[in-house]
DNA sequence: CGCAGAATTGATACATCTCAAGCTGGGTGG
DNA sequence: CCACCCAGCTTGAGATGTATCAATTCTGCG
C-alpha cells in the first residue's frame, strides 16, 4: 500500500512489450495511431479489484504486464476462477456494458485500456483488429474447453499437475529459454486461488502439492519457487495426451 | 439403420430454419449467394460420429437440425463433453487444419458445412460473417465459463438441476411459448451422455434425477419425458443467481 | 521480536464412485 | 403372439477421494 494513486503512463504502441501478441498484433502503423488515441494506462495493485461482475464496464483492455484472473462466484461463496490473464490477453467484451466476472489483479498489473464506444467504432472499419480478436477468442475457447475437462474430470494430483505444467510451459515460452533442462519459476497464485482455479479445497491443494514434491515431481523453494527437474514427468503426472493439448 | 446413405439435399438459404441465427445470420443476399455456393447438406443418423479429434476436417459447417456433441477423451478413457451443438450452432474453426474433438450426432442431424478454404476467403470479404462468428464465439465463450463454475464447485443435484433448467429454457424459446405453466420436454441425452456433460458417473445421474423427481422438482413419463412444473423451483435447485446467469 | 497471513498437517465426515445385481420397455424372431 | 433380448436405466452396498473442521507451523515484515 505504499502509492495508491494509479500510475498513468503513457508509452508508444511501437515499444509495447504485447505489440505482437495483444489484441492490436495485426495493425498497421496508422491503425495503430487510431487506437493510441483512445488508450490510457491503468495500474492495479496485487489484490485489488479491478472491477466487479455486474458493474458497468465502459472499457475493454489488454493486460501488458502482470497477472489477473476471472472468477464467478455463487451466492453462498463458492468461487470458481474461469480465466487467468497473462500479459497480452484481452478483458471485456464489445457490446455488452456490464463486467460478466470479477477481474481481480493476484499481482501488480498494468492495463492498456480503450474506452468500449470508440473501440467498437474503431472495431467495425479495422479488420485487423476484429480478425484478431476473433483468432485470441477462438484460443479462450480452447482453452476454456480444456479446463472443462480438467475440472470435469481429472484427479485433484493431475490438476495440480496440469496447472504447474501449464504454468511452467508459458513460463518457458515467455523466457525464450530451450525447454530442455529443469524449469523454474515462481508460482504467481497463492494456494487458495490455486483451488479457486481447479474446483478444490486449499488443504488439497497443499496435501497434493506436498505429495507431488514428496514423489520428486516437483522441487521446491519456498512456497512459491517451483523446479520442475522434469517436465515429461510432470505430463505424465497431468494426464495429458503425450502430444500435450497446449499449444501456446 | 433404415437408410445408410447421407441425404443431400439443396435448400435455398432464404429458407432456412436458422438463417436468423446462424454464421450467415448477417449477410446481405449477395453474401448468401456466395454462401450458397460453397455449401452442402450432410445428414447424420443418431450415435453417428461427424468427427474424431485429431483428423482432418476440411469443411466448417452450421447445426441446421438435430443436435451434435463436442467431447475430449483422455488416453484412459475418461470421458468429458465440451460443449452441445444446437441448431445455429457453428463446428469448426477457420484456421486450424484438425479436428479437436470427437463431433457426435446425438440425434438426427444435418448440417450446413463450406468447404474450408473458401470459407476463409469469402470470411476475410465479408466482415458480416466474420462479425457473426466473433458473436457466436463469444458467446460459447461465456456458456463454457458458467460450464466450469458447474463443473469445479456444484454438486451433483445442482448439476442436474442446471443441465435441466438449461434445456428447458432453450425448449421453450425454441417454441416460442410463454415461459408460464409447466414446461415439457423430452431429454435429447442419455443418462450416460448427461454424465459426460455433468462431469459425474452415470450411476449418479439417475440417483439424482429419481431423487429431484422423488422431491417434486421435476416429474417424469418414461426415462425421457420431462415435466417441469416449477421452472423457479428448479432454478433454486441449480443453485444458479436469481436472475438466471443464462441468457438465451 | 512478535504478529498476521499463508501454508501444512491431522482426524473425521461425507459425497460421489465403483462394482454388482436387477429392472424396464421396445423391438425381433421363432 | 409370445418369449426373449438387449440397451438403457435403476438401485444397493461398500470403497475411496476430497471436503470439512481444527491445530500447528511457517514466513515475511513492521
Amino acid at each position: 500500500m505504499a502509492q495508491h494513486d494509479l500510475n498513468i503512463v503513457h508509452q508508444q504502441c511501437g515499444d509495447c512489450p504485447i505489440r505482437h501478441r495483444a489484441v492490436c498484433a495485426r495493425c498497421e502503423s496508422d491503425e495503430l495511431q487510431q487506437l493510441e488515441e483512445i488508450k490510457y494506462y491503468r495500474s492495479f495493485q496485487a489484490g485489488q479489484t479491478v472491477i466487479w461482475s455486474g458493474d458497468r464496464m465502459d472499457f475493454v483492455a489488454s493486460v501488458v504486464t502482470g497477472i489477473a484472473t476471472l472468477t464467478q462466484t455463487m451466492e453462498d461463496g463458492r468461487r470458481q476462477m474461469v480465466g487467468l490473464l497473462l500479459p497480452s490477453d484481452f478483458v471485456g467484451r464489445p457490446g455488452r456494458d456490464k463486467a460478466a466476472y470479477d477481474v481481480t489483479a493476484t499481482t501488480d498489473l498494468v492495463m492498456c485500456c480503450f474506452r468500449k464506444k470508440p473501440f467498437e467504432e474503431l472495431m467495425g472499419k479495422t479488420p485487423h483488429i476484429a480478425q484478431r480478436l476473433l483468432e485470441m477468442t477462438l484460443d479462450e475457447l480452447d482453452a476454456a474447453r480444456e479446463w472443462m475437462l480438467l475440472l470435469g474430470r481429472k484427479t485433484a494430483r493431475e490438476k495440480i499437475a496440469s496447472l504447474l505444467a501449464i504454468i511452467a510451459r508459458r513460463d518457458a515460452s515467455l523466457k525464450l529459454k530451450s525447454q530442455k533442462g529443469a524449469l523454474i519459476f515462481d508460482l504467481p497464485l497463492t494456494r487458495e486461488e490455486m483451488a479457486d482455479y481447479l474446483g478444490l479445497t486449499l488443504e488439497t491443494v497443499s496435501r497434493q502439492v506436498s505429495a507431488l514434491k514428496r514423489d520428486g515431481v516437483i522441487e521446491l523453494q519456498g512456497k512459491r519457487h517451483v523446479i520442475i527437474p522434469n517436465l515429461d514427468r510432470l505430463m505424465e503426472e497431468a494426464g495429458d495426451d503425450s502430444d500435450g493439448g497446449f499449444l501456446i
